[in-house]
DNA sequence: CGAAGACTTGACAACGCTGTCATATAATCG
DNA sequence: CGATTATATGACAGCGTTGTCAAGTCTTCG
């Protein structure tokens, strides 16, 4: 900047002035500092820039694994409404691990974001507060906070599992299975509640043989498929708890598919391509995202009031393999 | 910093010392300097740091959709890399937007990232030059930089689109469409050649209504179909340009999927679940992400080497829609 | 024509950190 | 025990900006 200024004969100052487009500068002043600026191929740097502000103009996001269409999708929501108020974006993925999430957190902290979009791994996010307590917005989505007061985005997933399980039972079934990720995850976990709830107002045992909740592998629910069709009273339908876990057991059904009546928790490309099509209880993910990055950008406009909870409802897509009747 | 230093009566630079790590303090001073530091809840402003070291630790992402799982994925081994080297990830989506990708890649210059991985967009690139010219190092994927020299990781699109192509005539068909996206794009342009190519070679005749090349829609898919498979010689078989156009399609053809022969260029998530399984020319997207981070890495590490352009080989995965013979 | 006001420009400090170099203290050795 | 060396600590400048305030120039109007 020194060196643009020399060049176009001016003081420092008066370049700072055009480049942030600052009121109070001659046309032909500004004119001149332009041609110096490119000729010279002079950029601004922002991390100086920063460091005098203090607003870095950046949020962070941080999730399990921006490989998963369920993420992406919801970055790309995040990135759009950061961009709509001119911030760049952060991203990293935790993998679900607990040291990750925080090294990633203050990663982004250190370098100043103003905000933070958090779908946690974590089970206690106290290594939060002095960043929070120092002004870094944060907001949580799809599971909440732990251990602190703090805004969270989440889904509907008690009551959209009981929509699905509620579709089977009003098709008849009365044996519906359950496969789930592991308990330790939050939403697994309310999924698992909303089924249960399901079956016991609708009057309906559930054996233990019918449910499973894991982390999926092929091998775990080519595992609850066999326990859970076995013995003399086999499940007609099958509730799963995320799209994980409905692709894997899709593939593990086989052509036995046609027979099993079945619904799966979270949507995915191609489930109408399938025979039959698979019905889902949809989450609208990228509405997460938006709402989750609209009330951090909220939060960063100076709203101090106490920490919401929102809910994103969910959506029952009939597609057919819902619709299976018992045998 | 200070208040820390004043605080365990000490001077800022033995502050400085212990965050860091540096060796030369005895360890009861750094003991006392740590009781400090969690006493007032430092933390060290990264942008401070970023200003005196000129070196940001963190590299930029510029991508079409991060919301598309081929984005997504290749994202994510993007970032994987990163985080091996220590560094943090900004990411952006460009929408195809040659302007967008531009206010990106400057947004991302001015907070001086190390480096840029890019899939670029623009037919542009020499908005580039003085960044690079400022020790921001750049490694393009998917697509080859245009009007600059600048590495470059690709994968092998005319091969692998000849591989697809030569496995339906070697199945016994003569008249093959291709669906592709808009010819602009460079990925596109290259399938579409490697279609030509093989059947060229094949000595076989490539009819005008055969072939559609144009941003992917539900009309312009439906559009394409019906003027392959009309008149008395219809197309026996299929190649799709991409992922997105193979989804359309097969979401077209509906039932006729199961005489169609297809192959398409990408693999999707359910190819495999889809009846019959569809055949595709495989990229290895997670490789293109690490290859292109690594050899950025490369550069940073102080290589100068001559600009370099790299391959990445494709596979063809046969699942039983190119296995269809002709009627 | 002189004073008040409006506008343009510039000098300088500060943001929070790290690198350099100087100084104070402790350890080592002939 | 004094001289030398190793070790621990601190003072200070500077990274490239922007905010503050003062100074200079040009209008305007009584």
């Amino acid at each position: 900047m020194e060196d643009v200024a020399a060049y176009a004969g001016v003081a420092l100052k008066t370049v700072s002035r055009v480049v942030n487009g600052e009121p109070g500068v001659t046309p032909g002043t500004a004119e001149r500092v332009r041609a110096a600026i490119d000729q010279l191929g002079f950029r601004r740097n922002d991390s100086a820039r920063i460091l005098r502000k203090g607003q870095t103009a950046s949020i962070g996001l941080i999730m399990e694994d921006i490989g998963n269409p369920f993420y992406s999708v919801l970055s790309r929501a995040v990135e759009d409404v950061a961009r709509e108020h001119g911030h760049v974006l952060f991203t990293g993925s935790s993998d679900e691990d607990p040291v990750r999430e925080r090294e990633l957190a203050l990663a982004f902290c250190a370098r100043r974001v103003d905000g933070l979009v958090v779908i946690p791994a974590a089970d206690d996010h106290t290594y939060l507060l002095p960043e929070m307590a120092a002004g870094i917005a944060t907001v949580f989505v799809d599971r909440p906070a732990r251990l602190i007061e703090a805004d969270t985005v989440l889904t509907n997933n008690v009551g959209g599992a009981r929509d699905g399980v509620n579709h089977l039972i009003r098709g008849g079934h009365r044996r519906i299975g359950f496969i789930g990720d592991a308990p330790r995850i939050y939403t697994s976990m309310l999924r698992h509640r909303g089924y249960r709830e399901a079956m016991s107002a609708a009057g309906l045992r559930v054996d233990d043989a019918w449910v499973t909740m894991t982390t999926p592998t092929t091998d775990s629910v080519a595992a609850a498929l066999r326990q859970m069709l076995a013995g003399p009273a086999p499940v007609t339908a099958l509730f799963c708890g995320n799209n994980r876990v409905s692709v894997a057991a899709l593939r593990e059904l086989g052509p036995l598919s046609a027979t099993l009546a079945f619904v799966g928790f979270d949507d995915f490309e191609l489930a109408d391509l399938l025979t039959p099509g698979v019905t889902v209880v949809a989450q609208d993910v990228a509405r997460l995202g938006r709402v989750a990055t609209e009330l951090l950008f909220r939060r960063l406009a100076g709203d101090r009031g106490p920490a919401e909870r929102t809910e994103v409802v969910t959506e029952l897509v009939r597609r057919g393999s819902g619709e299976i009747p018992p045998p």
